[in-house]
DNA sequence: GTCTATACGACGATAGAC
DNA sequence: GTCTATCGTCGTATAGAC
């Protein structure tokens, strides 16, 4: 799937509450075009230059700031959205029922978004290399979304007893398989699927009730 | 999932029953060398020369039997495998059942050769853009997996009445998805995921009879 | 039809001046 | 902190030898 997460992957030491130096405004700028441009074009499409150009700095001064190159910015422009979505997913006010509505919630805004949809599920699939800069970065997001779902899913087995005998380890696995496959058929062919629906038939499937969410609107 | 399909895509006329010639036996060696180079390292990571330099041949001369360069290679070997998938896939001696169970038998293969399956799965998500080179390529596939395992998940629905809600178009939607996912996982950590294993969950789910398949060999 | 030689512009990267 | 200059490699293209 797309974007939940982290801060959790990233567990640098806080920042030592530094002032903002021209540099950090500069690194600033250089982040903002980057995320623009991989949204719009995908990872591999932009290159230093371009990203350079529209953070209006040389090509040789970005790799001033950032000596990993796209790679780095890759790492930045990730982190800086998985930011976002862990306020949303890891909300601990909220119950299994809710966690997974959130879930919903997040494949609806997903469709809205497909530039970084796409980033994601490209750069998901070529991380598989051990060599790739951001493999780690995705084993640990994964990681951590299984046991997720694994504790929501666990929650609500145990309501519905019925289907006590669904492990909810795997069957997380298995959920977070549908959320990344169904993202592959849309960007593919976005009028061609309805993830949301497909998402909440599954949920129902597991015994989940999905009362109020089932608008097969696709 | 990774490699079911084809021959349907490329439906070009049939091949005018020529002689082999010298540049064919010269095709041949580069779509291996192609093939072999793309399944170690990508698509991305492997250039032009890198492949005629495995076929012992010149750069140029590469590009005089391919013209469109990788984007045709690519092709090329997409198909050939594809090719061998179309048999044991779409075979017309089979019922339901017995295609459920090699799409099972297929993921088992999968299992078996991380380096095709990588490749697979990087360029069903480069493949989202419309103008690359294999986009139609897999828009088609995609169609005609849906069609496939609709038909077989219909079928099957049919003979066990008791979950005629399920719609099979979108069912298939689902096992599609479910496909592409798990192989996302396996191949960012195979030592946590067992595909197979949640394939033949995920029939169980649906109601479909699995006895002989469960073999939770993680 | 098969292939080599050669060149072009863009890429990621690095060294060093300001 | 930012620049220019330069390197080797990439994909692409063309001219012409065999």
């Amino acid at each position: 799937m797309t974007s939940p997460d982290l801060d959790h992957v990233a567990d640098d030491p806080p920042p030592p509450a530094r002032r903002y130096t021209k540099g950090d405004r500069t690194k600033e700028r250089i982040v903002e075009a980057a995320a623009d441009l991989f949204s719009k074009s995908g990872y591999l499409a932009v290159s230093q230059r371009d990203i350079a150009a529209q953070a209006e700095i040389t090509h040789a001064g970005l790799l001033h700031h950032f000596p990993g190159g796209k790679d780095e910015l890759l790492m930045q422009v990730l982190e800086r959205r998985d930011a976002d979505d862990a306020v949303v997913l890891f909300d601990e006010h909220l119950d299994a029922w809710g966690h997974l509505d959130q879930t919903v919630r997040i494949v609806e805004r997903n469709a809205r978004t497909p530039g970084l949809v796409a980033l994601y599920a490209k750069l998901s699939n070529e991380a598989s290399d051990v060599n790739h800069p951001a493999h780690t970065y995705f084993r640990r997001r994964y990681e951590i979304l299984r046991e997720h779902f694994a504790t929501v899913l666990g929650e609500l087995v145990d309501r519905h007893g019925d289907r006590s005998a669904l492990d909810p380890d795997t069957v997380a696995q298995q959920l977070i398989a549908l959320l990344d496959g169904l993202q592959t058929q849309w960007l593919l062919a976005p009028e061609t699927i309805d993830m949301r629906a497909r998402l909440v038939d599954f949920l129902a499937l597991l015994g989940v009730d999905t009362t109020g969410w089932r608008t097969d609107s696709a």
